[in-house]
DNA sequence: TACCCTACCGCAATCGATTGCATAAAGGAT
DNA sequence: ATCCTTTATGCAATCGATTGCGGTAGGGTA
């Protein structure tokens, strides 16, 4: 049906190997003008399209990327994949964008299927804290790049927000209002994000001077709005220690926040501030809107891209060093001065 | 590095066709049971991962399937994404997702590059009603399904939500809440969800009696809130001629009307009744929370992908069959009798 | 004993493009 | 006229797996 490299050298009256050096612009100085310009004509005829399956073969390159993602549907995810495939497009790379599930055998999974397509590098936002596939990548020296989520053992070159600083920038924002008692809401222990969030909430509250006993920590579940809900339930449960303002691990969890005030009587910002993380899409919609902490998305997928860009051309080499983009607040409804 | 068919043949001491065959499950009883076995142990020693690449070009499948969306960060398209790949996952397929950013060139180099790396069939969210593309692929009878969005040609098999009757939902409603005069503000022209939900606007006006010139349409130039804030500044100009309600084409673009009715001083639903379409994620959150016609989105999904995958497999012949899931109303806040 | 059948396995072509090497022709230098 | 260089092209191996065909050995039957 369609016309190969053969179809193309006989139409032209050459060689298949001649052709094929012809169509490549990098080997076309190996073939005569004139011969050249006649294979690009008779390419031209027979709509002739390489087939990317044998030249995969041959070159042991794929320009493909995979990416593994937690879960698309979480707007975190959509404007970092752009980002990463913006940056790869422009060297002919391809992003094959896959959905882990927070699963990591299913990760391992997809992985290997990515791998036996050949893929030429990975970018990966789905990395637990500690994380055997990581690890096996790393040691296997697979050209990979983390995002969003490191592993503890610094294996990869990663590229993340500043979240040390941006909860800092939270903690005392809040403190600026007047709160004294400001209580956090973490994500899961087994992911960085809700790690280095958490300790980076003590050391704020400590910084400050803040007391640790009105400062609680409840750790959710998971990144839900509906984890939210149920830590933020618990964390309201007794009236007499009830804090002021509420750190949530990221925007979803504070949604859920936002339920739970609502659901106990209280309202935000009067009752109690909330701040959340990422500022994903629409937290400016939400009512209250949402302050949070605005991590830039596209930059950091970008930031990734072209980091594993260079590792696989073997440009640049790169360590398992971590790249921290700068993260700021926006300030919106739902933090009130106390 | 990777070990490879030869080296598990060697390794079992026998021939890489042998081999081959005690591998693949269906050509198993092709060979004896105990060199199965010691063509399996091998394998699993050897780590043996197959080569999808060469498995392709021989075999001219890959296992792959192209997936053409406008934009992921649309939350319309992450639901549907994932519905898709649930489906083609438990055969063994694998979604390729691309972003085309509405623009058809790039669709065509996306369609030209995934085909060259023998996608088995494509399942296309980015059709516009005059579509070159869809056309072609069409033509070549390459397996294909169109999801959200139609041709005006019937062409291929189509999955979307039953818009007709969702915009018949919405018109009723409204009217059932005691407004005559409701304002369509649609997406555009080129796509068959702006058109359709337009026309069904008409035709849901002029069957409840509602006089035309009560219920004005006007255009919106794309799908966004942008897009949808100007569009209904517009509508808003003259005070003398204001509607009680308006349709908006989408949920971004009702979005935008709220802003609007916002920066005219104006407010929802006291003045303005307000109905998106799609129901896509956080809706039920903004301010006010938007009533809109809910489309089953990972629904369409999957029934997409399992059309494809019937079409790929050879079992069921198809045509360019519409199938419509059915849509419903979801009454939130942003509506009130008037 | 001769014959046949079946089960099993090896052989080699094949998918389509890339690429180092061999070769041939043309032209220049001595 | 001979030799060498340069340039352009052909040749064939290669990537790794699949698959139809042919051959062989074993056991069964007449």
């Amino acid at each position: 049906m369609a016309s190969t490299l053969k179809d193309v050298a006989q139409a032209a009256g050459v060689h298949t190997g001649t052709a094929s050096k012809a169509l490549n612009a990098e080997t076309r100085h190996l073939v005569a003008e004139v011969t050249a310009k006649r294979v690009l004509a008779a390419a031209k005829k027979l709509r002739y399209q390489p087939n990317d399956i044998a030249r995969s073969l041959r070159t042991r390159r794929s320009q493909m990327v995979g990416v593994l993602v937690p879960d698309l549907t979480n707007s975190l995810f959509p404007p970092i994949v752009r980002g990463i495939e913006h940056v790869l497009s422009d060297s002919g790379l391809q992003a094959i964008v896959l959905n882990t599930d927070n699963n990591i055998e299913k990760a391992s999974e997809l992985f290997s299927t990515l791998w036996a397509r050949q893929c030429d590098g990975f970018i990966i936002a789905s990395a637990f804290r500690e994380d055997k596939l990581i690890e096996e990548i790393a040691e296997r020296e697979i050209p990979a790049v983390l995002v969003n989520r490191l592993t503890d053992k610094r294996l990869l070159p990663t590229v993340s927000g500043d979240e040390w600083s941006g909860v800092h920038i939270a903690v005392n924002y809040l403190s600026s209002l007047g709160h004294t008692s400001i209580a956090h809401i973490a994500g899961p222990k087994n992911v960085s994000t809700g790690n280095i969030r958490r300790q980076a909430f003590i050391d704020a509250i400590s910084r400050i001077g803040l007391k640790k006993e009105d400062c609680p920590v409840v750790v959710a579940s998971e990144y839900s709005d509906t984890a939210g809900r149920i830590a933020a339930k618990k964390l309201l449960a007794n009236p007499k220690k009830r804090p002021t303002a509420i750190f949530a691990g990221n925007d979803q969890i504070a949604i859920g926040v936002l339920d739970a005030i609502d659901a106990a009587g209280l309202s935000c910002p009067a009752d109690i501030s909330v701040v959340g993380f990422n500022n994903i899409p629409l937290m400016e919609r939400v009512n209250p809107s949402l302050t949070t902490i605005h991590l830039p998305k596209r930059r950091v997928g970008e930031a990734a891209a072209l980091i594993l860009k260079e590792i696989i051309s073997g440009e640049v080499m790169h360590g398992p060093e971590v790249h921290m983009l700068p993260c700021e607040i926006i300030i919106r409804d739902s933090t009130a001065r106390i």
